[in-house]
DNA sequence: TCTGGGGTCCTAGGACCC
DNA sequence: TCTGGGGTCCTAGGACCC
């Protein structure tokens, strides 16, 4: 057991992280696919945004996230493939089952990402090298995929050790190694620091992990808030969050973009009524019910609002959640307005209870939104 | 370049209650 | 006439992640 000075007990954890996910999924179901740039995601005439992108494509400078019409520009011999996200969860079960096979305590982060504390085992596979060395075999040869694998003391060092072994990486930080590991990375390697962050760290000089780690905790809260003295902790490689196997849902939501901006109308409706049926169908699969009822609306300039009303009680029926979605959209929408998104959600989750009402007045006296 | 869909968490303010 | 303190619930927006 590696020395450590606190008393607490030194922990493996294991980040495995499947590279290019839902393409190497397309590319492992249809072989003409191998080898060749793929981009999983909706087509450039729906607006759609790249959801996955082959490591071929990648040569080109293609990222997640990126809208396809610009993903095609930089990559016009990419093949685009719909997302098919039964299959995916079909082989993300899959791939759990191997980790579950290591370890019970697997804590799945996304369809292709789960954390594993295999302090109580590694020993077993002759140390962390061994361990991952195994689950990568296993994936490969039971899936088909390859998988990159971070190890380390806690989740944090995990995960960016498999980020930056990425692909098909394995990459191992002992305990008392974590300061070196981190210090010279970019703060935005940090989990929790995105693009505006990044801009008020920038503003305070710091560039590196490292640099976050020296600098002054006032400063950061001053600048950042609570949040400021969470990421001074994180840089010094200290993260006690422990790896857990139970996440409760807390919401349920369907929303859509189309593919060209909609006033009020017909069409509209019937998209918030499809929206309504699609969570009332996800929302009685999971055996759940909800108080709170929200839409979210995105005008034709990107602009978004979002409103949300808690009924007295918990609804799983589609005639109660568009009932509370439309009196919220009655609530805010002009004639004119243009729209090019609109969801609706479900969350205050309970197990649903008895009869449900078709419809509840609000729980409190607030009745602008109405 | 022209921006998806599924989420989680945090903050801040207001209403309300005792 | 000039107004506490603590706590909970609710809402809206925003940052972030995959």
């Amino acid at each position: 057991m590696a020395h450590n000075p606190g008393g607490e007990r030194s922990r493996t954890i294991v980040h495995a992280d499947l590279d290019a996910f839902f393409a190497s999924v397309e590319q492992l179901d249809n072989p003409e696919l191998k080898g060749k740039p793929v981009l999983v995601g909706g087509s450039p005439q729906a607006r759609g945004v790249v959801a996955a992108a082959s490591y071929e494509a990648r040569r080109f400078g293609v990222r997640s996230a990126m809208p396809m019409a610009r993903a095609l520009r930089l990559c016009p011999e990419a093949i685009v493939v719909a997302p098919r996200f039964q299959r995916y969860h079909q082989v993300s079960e899959q791939v759990l089952a191997i980790y579950r096979d290591i370890t019970p305590l697997v804590e799945p982060l996304a369809l292709d990402e789960a954390f594993l504390d295999v302090t109580e085992v590694v020993e077993q596979y002759g140390g962390a090298q061994a361990l991952a060395q195994e689950l990568k075999g296993r994936v490969r040869r039971t899936a088909g995929l390859t998988v990159s694998v971070g190890v380390g003391p806690n989740k944090l060092i995990a995960k960016i050790a498999s980020e930056q072994s990425k692909p098909d990486g394995l990459l191992v930080v002992p305990p008392g190694q974590e300061q070196q590991f981190l210090a010279p990375l970019s703060v935005r390697a940090l989990w929790g620091i995105g693009p505006k962050t990044e801009s008020v760290r920038a503003a305070l000089g710091i560039a590196t992990i490292g640099q976050l780690a020296q600098a002054e905790p006032q400063a950061l809260a001053a600048s950042l808030g609570q949040r400021g003295l969470l990421f001074h902790q994180l840089a010094q490689g200290i993260d006690q969050r422990p790896v857990e196997t139970e996440h409760p849902r807390k919401s349920v939501g369907a929303e859509t973009t189309f593919p060209r901006d909609l006033q009020d109308g017909p069409e509209l409706r019937g998209h918030l009524l499809a929206l309504a049926r699609e969570v009332e169908q996800r929302l009685r699969q999971e055996g759940l019910a909800g108080r709170t009822v929200g839409v979210k609306l995105r005008y034709a300039d990107f602009r978004t609002i979002t409103r949300q009303v808690t009924l007295a009680s918990a609804v799983d029926d589609v005639a109660s959640i568009q009932a509370a979605a439309l009196g919220l959209f009655e609530g805010v929408r002009s004639p004119e307005d243009r729209f090019r998104l609109v969801g609706i959600s479900v969350s205050g989750l309970t197990e649903p209870g008895g009869q449900l009402p078709l419809w509840s007045p609000p729980a409190t006296s607030d009745r602008r939104s109405l």
